[in-house]
DNA sequence: CGTCACGTTGAACATTCTCAACCCGAGTGG
DNA sequence: CCACTCGGGTTGAGAATGTTCAACGTGACG
């Protein structure tokens, strides 16, 4: 029984520091083949001092999983089941259309029915049967890995999502 | 019905980079009289830019953080209650031990049951059960704003307690 | 054609919430 | 000094939510 914190999409950096640690607290899997860059301390210290811009960006990116993270926490103590599984999928679906993936009409979305239960804290059986009930309720459809939504007005509803904790409009330059 | 996602102790920071961001996300609370220092941008970025062993130590006390914040996710999803209230027991007494409160024979951990229920992601009157069976199983008891562990051993099983996400051995020195 | 991973369903059970009552100690105003 | 109130804390009982276990379906692949 293992706990995913985290899905991370093409583009996004995970564990930028994490050099300066004696010991590593979690570990990462790929799910599907993926292209990884990996950066020395050395270089992303070079990086971070002579480039201020990529420092901040790099900064903002931090901020933004702290964000999700925050949310993750909140939909595991706050939602019940159904609001959790819709969150996240306005999540996955809102994160994937920001990096450019095709979202028309089905966001492919690679994840089996057990790696969802084991992010939102649940069941896979107790998953399988919210998702009939998503299902059903016309809100949208998961199957054969893509995620379609049929009516987004009401998955948000149901997600109580609100899009802000991912900062998609950030501070203009100060 | 809200979420609280942190409990900051004396020396904790928060927020270090979020003036980047054009809309907060969540927010902060005193829940006893606190000192806060403020740090402007402009301050910040000298201190960052000229200081790269205090750049380090903002670094790693954002990696703990985000450690802690993983293992919140974990007890949100995959502990049971009374294994989640032991976790957070565990962690906050670590934590203020850690930063020399006074820890013998109580910590004075000024917390509500209703406060730490809404951490939890439980009901103030479930927790008060679970606290109860902490009390008698001789754990440790909660009362009057103070922590007392009686069987460190026993709390920290009940818990499944791995201090090692505090990372409090650090890397030497590069 | 068998196997294997994944999805789906039913039924019994466990955990947690809700609602409602009551307790207690600390202030407060009469 | 007493009665009141108010913010916690505690307890019981029924209802809702989620888990467990076990069975079965289904498509891909060797």
């Amino acid at each position: 029984m293992r706990q995913i914190l985290a899905f991370l999409m093409p583009g996004d950096c995970c564990d930028l520091h994490v050099g300066l640690l004696e010991e590593m607290d979690h570990c990462i899997q790929a799910i599907t083949p993926a292209v990884v860059a990996t950066i020395t301390r050395v270089e992303m210290d070079d990086m971070m001092s002579q480039h201020p811009k990529i420092a901040k960006a790099l900064y903002i990116a931090q901020l933004v999983d702290e964000g999700t993270m925050r949310a993750w926490i909140t939909s595991m103590g706050r939602r019940t089941s159904i609001e959790r599984v819709a969150h996240l999928m306005c999540e996955l679906y809102l994160r994937g259309r920001n990096i450019g993936l095709p979202s028309e009409p089905e966001l492919a979305l690679p994840l089996s029915q057990a790696l969802l239960a084991d992010s939102l804290g649940m069941t896979a059986v107790h998953l399988n049967r919210i998702l009939k009930e998503l299902r059903l309720s016309g809100a949208m459809t998961l199957q054969r890995g893509s995620l379609l939504v049929r009516d987004a007005a009401k998955l948000v509803q149901i997600a109580g999502f609100d899009e802000n904790y991912l900062h998609r409009r950030l501070r203009r330059a100060a």
